[in-house]
DNA sequence: CGATATTATCATAAAGATGTCGTGAATATA
DNA sequence: TATATTCACGACATCTTTATGATAATATCG
């Protein structure tokens, strides 16, 4: 349902969004808490820096940190820079022209569906998540729950 | 949502379920009509032949044919064959563990949307389909609706 | 049988997603 | 200023998905 490359982007935001006091965490600790190549990871927050939903900081003490409240910020947000989710959908049977007046037979069934997977994303925050969030085995390298 | 190629094989069989007393219809032809290569779609006929879905003739008058009544033909039973949509779904935030009960905080909400998605899926038939659907502009070359 | 039509299968290529590496730029601290 | 630390960024490597092409196998029909 997600790429790979979102869902990382996800594990990271939300594990960002548990450190106390938003302190910055360096991508290489943040890449061994959420079990992602430390490289790669390095893409992915550069790129959700650039899109404004963290800060980095260079240099000692340095790292990344939320740059908006988790209240503010819906999953969509994060998702959307790695995935199309809701925007540009196309005909489940690819026909060129599909909407409520001229729909395909399945079209309204599909609707219903594809807008009940968009409200998700769009209706949950990153501050949904955080409440009673407790983290599995392998995620407490960093303390981030 | 779905892959290219799952929707590729969705469109054909779709296309397939519609001709006139399921005659057979030549690759080539579908491929015009569905707007697939040629070669790639034959790849997923052959596996859609495999799978039990569809029947396949050499020579002369052969071409496609589904091989199961439009009725007990499941979306879900196409789409599997190339997309993974319900089994093995992962925990959104990566979790190694996350079940009923030890979820992750989106785990309800998330499981909700997906059982959902999967419904869809496993309780359309191609049958559901094939009732009053009007075919798009480019789909005419072979008549298929 | 011989000619033709059509699917089956394998080899390979192109594109995209994922992952790695190295160097440069910014920052903190001494 | 010098040094260590950390992100920024571009080049490259790998793997999967998507697509193409050539050849073999099989069926029809004269």
């Amino acid at each position: 349902m997600l790429s790979g490359t979102a869902e990382y982007a996800l594990r990271a935001v939300v594990c960002l969004s548990r450190q106390p006091n938003h302190a910055p965490v360096r991508a290489s600790d943040l890449a061994a808490s959420v079990s992602v190549p430390r490289n790669y990871l390095g893409k992915i927050l550069h790129d959700l820096v650039r899109a404004g939903i963290l800060k980095s900081t260079r240099g000692k003490n340095g790292g990344f940190q939320l740059a908006v409240e988790p209240g503010d910020l819906s999953l969509l947000q994060i998702v959307t820079l790695f995935d199309q989710i809701g925007e540009r959908r196309r005909c489940l049977l690819g026909r060129p022209e599909c909407s409520e007046s001229d729909p395909c037979p399945v079209h309204h069934r599909w609707k219903e569906c594809a807008d009940h997977v968009q409200r998700f994303f769009t209706d949950t925050t990153v501050g949904d998540v955080l409440d009673g969030g407790s983290l599995g085995p392998g995620e407490t390298s960093i303390p981030c729950g």
